[in-house]
RNA sequence: GGUCCUUUCGUCUAGCGGCUAGGACGCAAGAUUUUCAUUCUUGUAACACGGGUUCGAUUCCCGUAGGGACUACCA
């Protein structure tokens, strides 16, 4: 094989969606596993729909998901500059180079007499496209002008656009890696605009110029990509770079968890999900949208999610590969042929798995940052060790502070159903005794409190449950968490004593 | 509407002519347990349909039906 050189081509347009990240994703670990290059190309040619900071949040959420850049116009590289707006001049001498060589026309239809031919069409029930071989000559363009008039529009300073001249009748059998031959039949494809007529590249041109002097080994993107194939194809054609033509593989598109069609940011709001890496704030809306990362996600889980959304390695059960396991084993050949449903709730389950796997040492710096912005300062031991006391409980970051408050904050009120259940007409008495044993204690250890309180509960034939259970409400607000001997080791004795005296008189 | 792509449990998927169709999420039940969880065990549930090809089709081919994408001077 070639090279290996393959770009992810955003278009910054708006935050980073998850269709973005796994595309992103994907040529990364292709990238990875045969040893290329991976290249952040922007595609900036859309110059009504650019919005201020998408670019650096693409760049940022690419970082925190791990995907490091090889050639970026921040990165450098020797094919740069690698945003399409700083490479306008080249464009144009490739568009004017079709139109020499009979490949593409100018055309100066006002978009008034495109929508009227559409509607026209429409009426007719033709199977056509709007401005193809089968209807370009009734159009306002170069063909139908002649040279003559052409050139004294073009001088006349009309407005025109050049469009790619689709062969009229070829039958075309396309490669792509992940689905085989694709068909294609140029009769009833339509004359794509090249270049507009604000003098800047569409897509498809730039797509292709780039892809070509960057040296493009493999065009991996999404499916909705997939239509435009042949034209792409028949662009290196005409260019005479079929030769160095890069594969093809598109990806199948992330849908809706639910009902039908593609996953939008709609979906996130709707059943509680975020769609993106990191927080965004859309600068014309003024919209706010949350991202995994602040929802609590480790970026080598959103990873690990995002890359078994559509590819699986096959023949293993695995389910949690490291980016290093997923670079040795990524293949296209492997990615599915079907779009696949979003499913938040096993992105949940996978968080907790890294959750569980890291060290509470790690775990405890989300725990600190946490605790803080509810003004509690814990040391990084102290909060180690209650992190791996909690840790069970927890899918993701913030749950680690969420679900051990009362640690550093005693209870204000008691959990209603917890106390119907737990607090009964003789909780009291048996937490005024146990108050005393406890008040017997210096060594307040876990251990040592579990012995002693045992050892009283067995002599005077009580139960754990009619113990235990008021008094983890009382020290706790509630009835969860772990183990009670450890909550009464880290709270000490002292507040664990005024915890209970205080619960005794609240409920009795 | 037209074109292209696609189809295994509710969801993500394994399977690449012969399997009791496997795993995971979810859900349910049970076990463990002082609580909530975790963990463990078990259960639930799928080859869209109809034709071929073949000794034999989930697997290959063709239809039908679902689903998706595209159909902009957007990417």
């Amino acid at each position: 094989m070639r090279e290996v050189r393959v770009r992810f081509a955003p278009s910054p347009t708006g935050a980073l969606h998850l269709g973005g990240v796994r595309t992103a994703l994907f040529n990364y670990l292709f990238a990875r596993k045969h040893g290329g290059k991976f290249i952040l190309r922007i595609e900036d040619t859309d110059q009504t729909r650019f919005v201020p900071g998408a670019e650096e949040y693409i760049i940022k959420s690419l970082e925190w998901i791990g995907l490091d850049i090889d050639e970026s116009d921040l990165k450098g590289g020797d094919y740069g500059p690698y945003k399409q707006s700083n490479r306008k001049h080249l464009y144009t001498k490739y568009a004017m180079e079709l139109v020499e060589k009979g490949f593409a026309y100018y055309a100066f239809d006002t978009p008034e007499e495109l929508e009227a031919m559409r509607k026209k069409l429409e009426a007719e029930k033709a199977s056509v496209q709007s401005y193809g071989p089968k209807t370009r000559m009734t159009m306002k363009n170069s063909l139908t002008f002649g040279q003559e008039q052409t050139k004294l529009m073009l001088q006349s300073g009309a407005p025109y656009v050049i469009r790619f001249k689709m062969p009229e009748d070829e039958k075309l059998v396309l490669k792509d890696i992940i689905r085989g031959e694709i068909k294609a039949d140029t009769s009833i494809l339509d004359d794509k605009v090249l270049y507009k007529s604000d003098g800047m590249p569409t897509y498809h041109l730039a797509n292709i110029v780039d892809d070509h002097l960057m040296k493009i080994s493999h065009v991996i993107r999404g499916e909705e990509w997939l239509p435009s194939l042949p034209l792409h194809y028949l662009l290196y054609r005409a260019f005479g770079w079929l030769d160095t033509m890069p594969e093809f593989a598109h990806l199948p598109l992330i849908l809706k968890p639910d009902g039908k069609g593609k996953l939008s940011k709609r979906d996130g709001d709707r059943l509680g999900f975020p769609v993106f890496p990191l927080h965004w704030e859309d600068p014309k809306t003024g919209e706010v949208s949350r991202g995994y990362e602040e929802a609590g996600y480790f970026p080598e889980a959103f990873l690990n999610m995002m890359a078994l959304l559509g590819w699986n390695p096959g023949n293993t059960t695995q389910e949690i590969f490291s980016k290093e396991e997923l670079c040795n084993l990524f293949s296209l050949e492997k990615v599915s042929k079907a779009g696949a449903k979003f499913d938040p709730e096993k992105n949940k389950w996978f968080n907790k798995q890294y959750l569980e796997l890291k060290p509470n040492e790690e775990l405890a710096e989300y725990f600190i940052e946490d605790a803080k912005k509810d003004g509690v300062i814990v040391d990084k031991e102290k909060a180690a060790k209650i992190c791996g006391l909690v840790k069970d409980r927890c899918h993701f970051s913030h749950d680690l502070w969420k679900e051990s408050t009362y640690f550093f904050i005693a209870p204000e009120s008691y959990n209603e159903a917890n106390t119907k259940k737990f607090w009964k007409e003789d909780s009291a008495d048996i937490l005024r005794k146990a108050v005393e044993i406890l008040n017997g204690e210096s060594d307040f250890s876990a251990k040592n409190l579990e012995e002693k309180i045992s050892a009283w509960i067995k002599e005077n034939g009580l139960n754990f449950g009619k113990v235990l259970n008021p008094m983890r409400l009382v020290l706790a607000g509630e009835c969860k968490g772990p183990h009670i001997f450890n909550i009464l080791e880290e709270l000490g004795k002292e507040e664990s004593l005024k915890r209970i005296e205080k619960g005794i008189k609240v409920l009795c």
